[in-house]
DNA sequence: GTGAAAGCGCTAACAA
DNA sequence: TTGTTAGCGCTTTCAC
């Protein structure tokens, strides 16, 4: 057979098939009345030639791409990742191609790459980014929708999709009051995160509901584990008791977790520990195996992708739209895991 | 201005310049030869209208699309993220859009990813995955070039780059040689895991060069912290005494860490550690900060899009390409890191 | 220096 | 049932 030179055209399949590219396109595309014997004589001739229609060429008609961009704002990291690989699944179920494009903190590289997927008519685009905090919109008046999907634009007209934050910093509070602990410290990253933000005034909301209050003002730093160490110290340091211990996120719980034990002080019986990102490095590697609050990352990707979907399809959802999170308790705030073991 | 409607098109353009569109598209592309006049007002027409040229109509005349498709064979993970992104570096860099595949592990998902590249007219293709094994052909006989990376393609003369997993794990013995240990034990993944298998050889190999062993038979495990922390307790328990350890993983060595200094052992000073990876999480959390080995990977992705840059402009590059790993040296081999902090 | 016309690969009217 | 034709948006001869 040899490596073919070039793509076959439906030109190439009438030929061979012996008719004209018209009923050829007919034949191939299902449409018209065609004898049946003419259909497959010409199917076997696509076959026998390896064609692929020209997306290009398809597109010139029908004004559609079935391609959407993906532009992450910053560099791709941990969390986008999973939004890219949801919207990549609920796009290609939708039989969407998707161009990928790497931002990367570098708002020129940014617009070239607007540019360049509105050249290459992209049926709609999805910016997204590793933080959650809002963004200016990536362009005005595009003529294709733009769906934003962790981060949010800016235009509060804009559609974006952002994780629940407060919510799931409620549930965490809940989730320790509902065990017993009353007496929280709240370990968290840097103030001038957003995130930082949201969840250290959504946990202090929450325990207010319940007459409750932090044992101490948040703990801000960085979301490293070391962070999480040092705070323990600081904590252990000042007089106050505490029974349980929110963390803003998964590595700093890691961290705090370290710390307390060599403390001397176990968990979860006398400090019940829970983090936030469900990141399974750190959960698993966690002694004891630790509780989390699970952003949903994938799910949130592939909602933002129906989104645009139903945009592109004329029936836009404009607005901020907070995806849940969800609690997973392991063994950091129970002493059994309620997780069953499969047989 | 309200949202547009329709993209511009070049008639568009040439209708407000008052032009044909053969000389407004001369203009734009600096064609033929025009009154530099002509030319601005025509420029300023598509400014006004926003227009871009559609890139599906352009390269149905010159063949190429400029866009390649970046096929996972599994799930994007860890070691896919940097690949890609230093693929899609290298090819914005040289015009090209990148069309992201997402494999899932599913062959089939992965063959009908091939058509619609093919469909798209893609001018070349990447494929990557998880693990270094060499793979099952994507496909024969494909009328575009195509280009392994970290994954090897199983038919020899296929282009596939591959990071020298081998010389990264000599690379380590010889460092842990330097600083002066000659009894190294081996604690990595599961055997019937390619790079735990290479990597545990080439250690072997390299001390045997030297005349030397290693202290116990490789202990072969998962890729995670509890094995490592599991596998400390089978080396203390045997009699032999060492005072390195290789780990084949940052995640093994972290845990190795962790156990060897609930064992009362002092890293560096006892026991010299060494992981694989370079994974910051790890290597930075570690107690104290981990040396271990860099594969380079955004810059084997570059390399691997360098190559079907090259490849698609009619200059391939058949065969297995090794790309260089780079030692770290950090804490847990030197008593004082080596790295001067910036004033 | 500029315009008219052909053609890239395909689809969709309309004829035959 | 099938073939012919026009046209999607653009580039590129070739006349003028």
């Amino acid at each position: 057979m040899g490596k073919l030179e070039r793509h076959a055209t439906i030109a190439d399949v009438a030929a061979l098939a012996g008719v004209s590219v018209g009923t050829a396109s007919k034949a191939l595309n299902g449409r018209g009345s065609l004898r049946e014997e003419t259909r497959m004589r010409v199917r076997e001739a696509a076959r026998q030639l390896s064609f692929e229609a020209n997306a290009g060429a398809r597109s010139l008609h029908s004004g559609r791409t079935y391609t959407v961009g993906m532009i992450t704002t910053d560099t791709i990291g941990r969390f986008s990742i999973p939004v890219l690989m949801g919207a990549e699944d609920a796009l290609g179920a939708g039989e969407m191609s998707v161009f990928l494009c790497d931002g990367r903190d570098d708002p020129i590289r940014e617009q070239y790459y607007v540019k360049t997927l509105l050249s290459r008519r992209v049926d709609g685009m999805i910016v997204t980014g590793r933080r959650t905090e809002a963004r200016a919109p990536i362009g005005a008046n595009l003529p294709v929708p733009v769906v934003y999907a962790f981060i949010s634009s800016a235009d509060p007209g804009d559609c974006s999709v952002v994780p629940d934050e407060a919510g799931g910093a409620r549930k965490a509070v809940e989730h320790l009051l509902a065990v017993g602990r009353t007496r929280i410290a709240h370990i968290t990253g840097p103030e001038h995160h957003n995130s930082a933000r949201v969840r250290a005034a959504a946990a202090t909301e929450r325990l207010a509901e319940d007459g409750l209050s932090l044992v101490a003002p948040p703990l801000f730093g960085g979301w490293s584990e070391v962070w999480g160490r040092q705070a323990v110290g600081i904590l252990l340091a000042g007089r106050t008791e505490f029974d349980a211990v929110f963390c803003g996120s998964d590595q700093i719980a890691r961290g705090v977790c370290d710390a307390l034990r060599a403390a001397g002080r176990r968990v979860p019986q006398d400090v019940a520990l829970i983090g936030f990102d469900n990141w399974d490095v750190m959960t698993e590697a966690c002694q004891p195996p630790l509780t989390s609050i699970d952003l949903d990352l994938e799910g949130l990707g592939r909602s933002a992708a129906q989104m645009l979907l139903a945009a592109i399809n004329g029936s836009p959802s404009p607005g901020r739209h907070a995806h849940p999170c969800r609690l997973v308790v392991r063994e950091s705030t129970v002493r059994e895991s309620t997780t069953v073991p499969l047989p």
